[in-house]
DNA sequence: CACATTAGTTAAAACGTTTTAAAAGGATGA
DNA sequence: TCATCCTTTTAAAACGTTTTAACTAATGTG
């Protein structure tokens, strides 16, 4: 039923190795023998084989995303603005998400190595996963290229490393506040660089850190919300909060408004990601953009490269995004 | 650098057939070699060369999915929980975003063709991509497995199909809305089951549907915002709408409540789909809730079972998930 | 003791390409 | 007429597995 590359050189006339060259543009074949064999291919509809090319390529054409979740839209951008890049050079991407387990990962880990992937892009979220990081880097080492994405390594040599400035985001966001007039600033989230931002601007500002202030949780919708209804219940509450991502801003947003509580009349709230929603929610969410459109495409970039066999310039083993506060409407001036 | 069976073989002082055949746990080789193989292996770190197998085994462990988009929660859900279905069965999931271009699905289906994928998920939106269904069912006939979710065809004895009813979900969407009161109800979207739905139940409540209330563009919350700006140069508005998505009615609302228009105090507005963020919006959306988790899952078994050779009952040709009113704070009673 | 049976192993073929090195066929020039 | 060179074609090897069929050795049976 499927035509194979020796149905075409036998109704071609050719050998198998003629059929080969000419289908594969080469020019030492004679004009006409290049068209016959076109045409028999065309009229018998012949589609060459991707797993025998790949065996004898010891390449596949793919590349391995892993990222911790799909219903996440700051992934979802991520992957998009990858995809866009790779596909150019006629990749296609395998999608592999670790739910944030990190057992997940290592599995991926070891598909890699059987040579599904050419090449591997990683992303994470929040300083998870770091333990898997001597594991990637021998996939790196010993088999494909791999490239890290808002992930952090001391092996960036060898990992390329895409970054945003989440540190210095959470700082301006804080800042931020800070002008507002605001003194009672909390946190929203998990330990992480952005947390790191948040606590040298305050000190910075002469502000002390207040571990009441500080609340963890996942960093998900429903992880903003369990904050909410925390803060409702708070006798002192802050008068403005950073959150580690637009999601678990919106939560807060979310469990707040329903418990009466105004933003920002009564609280101002900042998130992080720029993720779409952000822009449309109610009231449009002031937070710190993360060029993932860039950087997605940076990485994929990267990776195109070191799968050609390029060795990357030492400028571009450790890419610092800005990250950019952008003003809306969840934020207002203290009204004390 | 990389190790092979042969090197395997080699070290254990057996043939090549031997050591694969102790690898994959055949009964046929003595415990003795068995052992020896599998420590050999262990201590190489031999990890078998997955295009080899694949091009053996005719196949490749990997399933296609076509979506239109990426950013777009539909769509993520949907993915996850195909993911979630098909990873049981060691199946990867080759990711295909045709950008909503239908000769990016074409494209493709040509790679599908190769042979680099064992089986091919094909969703949608809207009524696009109709075009193609000749192609993918030369794709089912000829050459893999292909399941179709929230996508329409004739041909569904060779192409299972997972649907939701869509216009059962806009019939009732309407019905609540006239329910509550509203008789100038209008629908924004793009011609579609959903629209039929809408119709249908206008029509069959002795309410004339008015031209100037259905108000066609893209399927995004740009789309609604476009059509939410025009609402507000209207000097007759209607006072209810069903929106094609949640992203629509997201956007209508965004637009409206800028325009100073208060939802659902002012004009109600009704989603289709009941993505996680409709949930949390402001105010949270009343939608049709779509059963993503369930049709993700159904048709990554469907896939899986035609895969394995399995015919399938014809009673799983054609699936309908019946689809239901989700009531929250976007709509309200008529008010005049 | 001849023969059948079984357990265990392996050589070789197969999967469907690409690529290398050699061969074949012409043309050119001495 | 022969050596040389170029163009075009091809046989065969390679990619790294799995699987089939054949083989060997050991065991059992009448």
């Amino acid at each position: 039923m499927v035509i194979t590359l020796k149905d075409v050189a036998d109704q071609a006339g050719v050998s198998l190795a003629t059929a080969s060259l000419a289908l594969n543009n080469s020019s030492k074949v004679k004009a006409e023998t290049f068209k016959r064999v076109h045409q028999i291919a065309q009229k018998l509809n012949y589609i060459p084989n991707a797993r025998a090319q790949a065996l004898v390529k010891r390449a596949t054409k793919t590349i391995g995303l892993i990222i911790p979740e799909m219903v996440n839209p700051f992934f979802a951008e991520l992957t998009q603005a990858i995809k866009d890049t790779v596909i150019k050079e006629g990749y296609n991407i395998i999608l592999c998400c670790t739910d944030y387990k990190s057992e997940e990962e290592v599995k991926y880990i070891n598909m890699f190595k059987s040579g599904q992937v050419d090449g591997a892009i990683f992303s994470c979220m929040g300083d998870l996963m770091q333990k898997n990081d001597e594991m990637v880097l021998d996939l790196a080492k010993n088999y494909i290229p791999v490239v890290y994405v808002e992930r952090d390594s001391p092996n960036h040599q060898i990992i390329p490393i895409i970054k945003s400035d989440l540190k210095d985001g959470a700082y301006q966001a804080t800042k931020y506040l800070i002008e507002l007039g605001h003194r009672e600033i909390g946190f929203v989230g998990q330990s992480s660089e952005r947390m790191e931002g948040y606590r040298q601007c305050i000190t910075q500002h002469q502000i002390a850190l207040n571990q009441q202030f500080v609340f963890y949780n996942y960093i998900t919708i429903e992880g903003g919300i369990a904050v909410g209804k925390k803060l409702l219940k708070l006798a002192q509450r802050p008068t403005a909060l950073v959150c580690l991502n637009d999601e678990m801003a919106i939560g807060v947003i979310q469990a707040l408004t329903h418990g009466g509580i105004q933003v920002p009349q009564d609280i101002s709230i900042i998130g992080t990601d720029n993720i779409k929603i952000s822009n449309f929610y109610n009231p449009p969410l002031t937070t710190i953009n993360v060029p993932k459109t860039e950087m997605g495409k940076k990485a994929g970039n990267i990776l195109l490269k070191l799968m050609a066999g390029q060795i990357l310039p030492v400028s571009e083993h450790y890419l610092l995004y800005p990250t950019e506060l952008i003003i809306r409407q969840s934020t207002a001036l203290l009204s004390r």
